[in-house]
DNA sequence: ACAGTTTCCCGTAAATGC
DNA sequence: TGCATTTACGGGAAACTG
């Protein structure tokens, strides 16, 4: 017979990429001092799926059985881990391919399962247990479309094995949805998004709305159609930034100094009062992962004018950090003396208050050479842009506490996560 | 019976990485018009070392045996081509291990060697030949240093099979190796050495001397020890700045704008006659993969000043192109309007004359950005560097006739070598 | 032809071995 | 411990495959 619960912490990853080693422990809730210590634990996937109704069939390429043993760490009771695991595609094998092949890859579910089988006092027993759903992908440029599937799933069943989940997949309300994103840069980046953030989100995802806690969004206009009028989904574009950001924004991010999510026209509400000088950080909502700054001045007339530089992207942040970039940043109107147009970070931080503990201090000068450094320059002839309409201010982020309790809410067991896609 | 003699291009590639797929073919030289068609070719890993006498030992992973078939191309002979092979180490086996273990795994020589047996008029003949000797290596870390060993051997035997050539190399004289080192930047980059370039290394490697010619060269110089106060060997070094033309500064080297190798002290008797702003392109002696411009001025005296800038490397080439940084590149001297310093290359072209054509047009704006460039940039405060020694003024390359002839002489079949490492 | 998906493999970083 | 060598795998690009 067979007994349908086995371990807590089922598995560890939830994206799988084939032919790259993941990790996964087992560990047996009831003691059980009386089995001999053989006890053998067998790891194998995708054991019960019906072979017609997946789309890929994959196996565990390494040594996949090994003896459980008593934790050193906690209260004594057996467990084992499996290091070293590696998935590979079984080829050729689905000739019965998927009925049900509208789904991609990436919403394929999988699952890892478990088994022991011992005998107690003579009677024989077979544990059996298997993970929460995964996402197996063979190259990282599907993690972004992973992640959203395991977001989507986390967000909207509690069923630990609802595996043909994304054949229907349920709708989610955006007073959900905003939580799981904030609590996707709090973990990711360090720091959630704020009211205006969201809102601005909100917006881009559902139009204008009084407001948008109840509006219904469905998985495919979340993460799989293209926002009208750009090559990439929201999620895509959001995954983007946040990409952006744990590589080239980090610190300057946890400062609280990237409002990022504002629309133009907020951005220029905002600014047009401020001091001449004044600019703020926004993601581009045209391009995927870049950022850019916004500055306002003050025409002839004393008008506000307002110039944004060509956002910047990993390609360029990577050759020159970006909070360098905003101290070298330079205009240059032709033959005159370049300018850094930034003086104040919205409201009115002066730029070197903000950003001067991020500033790289230039490289050691190697002695019988003068240093150089790349400088972003814009030349300046057009006349600036027209001026926009409407005002709101931005807010503090959320706090720590209520972070830690959105953190219980939705507990992906992804910090526990192996090397491969942790964080 | 065996017999020694069975194919011409016995292998295709000279340096192999475990675990990159590799290509080699065998054609029969002898027509054989009565042997039955399935005649199968096997290919051997090392065949016939004695496993005592190497460190490492490795295997073909895919299938090894195919059989010869007519070649369409050429003169109707038999033929195979196996392609998809791939190599692997054999671990734990080589208990004995090397005795010649001062050898490193790039000096270790092995080889391909194929087998055919077949009856003709009822005697049983069995063909066998290997290849030419052969680097592993398992990093592409490793291949500089294997191409050092490939030159090495070709220059200095013409034994197709002396795997232990590197337990004692011969030395080389640098007439021979000068030759070998313009061929290398002949064929990866497609222009070699002249004279000047060939002499300035000859006596970083030799000293000064009257003529280098004669001069004898030990393998270790060469490749392994490093640069007296240098943590590289020459050959690291020079291959370093192949790497750097091949990736960033192929048309400009190739329209011979880049003197490249040349002594401080000649670059300063170079430019010191010459019009201020004047500037030439060097090679960064002190490390690995750069490039910089000196370029000189007038001090207030009227003596020639020069200035070097810190040599780009590919991580900054690869931010912004060589041709556009001589472009953008300014000097700002507090508060002044920056300047570009480079005017004339050397001896005198108008500098937009010799890189025009390369030059990056920018990036087309996106509209409602201001583009954004990045610019090089040095600030000066402190005094230029004094006035050196000597004058002698460079010399076109060799004329494509002589490097035909060289190319013959020196035919390491690389030109026919398969996708990983060719160029 | 083409989009979705996988494979290939360089180049960096980390791990391993000696 | 330090150096030589291998392994790991992200990331871009090519190859594959319906």
């Amino acid at each position: 017979e067979k007994q349908p619960c086995m371990p807590t912490h089922p598995h560890r990853p939830l994206i799988i990429k084939t032919g790259v080693q993941f990790t996964t422990k087992v560990r047996l809730l009831v003691r059980l001092p009386e089995v001999d210590y053989q006890l053998k634990v067998k790891t194998i996937f995708d054991k019960d799926l019906p072979p017609g109704r997946v789309n890929r069939q994959f196996f565990i390429l390494t040594n996949n059985t090994k003896a459980m043993d008593i934790e050193d760490s906690s209260n004594g009771c057996l467990s084992v881990e499996f290091r070293h695991l590696q998935l590979k595609e079984k080829k050729y094998i689905n000739v019965t391919k998927g009925n049900e092949s509208l789904l991609s890859v990436t919403e394929e579910l999988h699952s890892l399962n478990f088994e022991a089988h011992f005998t107690l006092q003579g009677l024989a027993i077979d544990l059996e247990t298997c993970s929460l759903p995964l996402v197996v992908i063979s190259n990282v440029s599907q993690l972004p479309a992973g992640w959203a599937s395991v977001m989507w799933y986390n967000l909207l069943t509690d069923d630990p094995r609802n595996l043909g989940f994304f054949a229907s997949p349920l709708r989610a309300t955006w007073s959900q949805l905003s939580e799981v994103i904030s609590w996707q840069f709090s973990t990711c980046a360090g720091r959630g998004l704020n009211r205006e953030q969201l809102a601005m989100l909100g917006e881009k995802l559902l139009g204008p709305q009084a407001s948008h806690s109840d509006c219904l969004l469905s998985w495919s206009k979340f993460s799989k159609e293209n926002i009208p009028g750009k090559p990439f989904s929201f999620w895509m574009w959001l995954e983007s930034i946040l990409e952006l950001i744990k590589k080239h924004l980090l610190p300057v991010w946890n400062d609280n100094y990237i409002m990022g999510f504002v629309s133009k026209e907020m951005e220029r509400a905002l600014l047009k009062d401020k001091e001449p000088g004044t600019f703020l950080l926004r993601f581009s909502e045209s391009h995927l992962g870049g950022i850019t700054f916004t500055w306002m001045e003050h025409g002839e007339n004393g008008e506000a004018t307002f110039n944004s530089v060509e956002p910047y992207t990993k390609s360029r942040l990577s050759a020159l950090p970006f909070a360098d970039i905003i101290r070298d940043y330079k205009v240059i109107s032709d033959g005159l003396v370049p300018e850094n147009p930034l003086k104040f970070l919205f409201p009115n931080i002066p730029k070197d208050e903000a950003f001067g503990r991020h500033y790289n201090s230039p490289q050691s000068k190697v002695h019988p050479y003068l240093s150089a450094s790349l400088i972003p320059i814009s030349e300046l002839r057009s006349n600036a842009t027209s001026i926009l309409a409407a005002c709101q201010s931005p807010e503090p982020p959320m706090t720590p506490g209520e972070y830690d309790m959105l953190h219980e809410q939705l507990c992906f067991d992804i910090d526990t996560m192996s090397p491969p896609y942790s964080e």
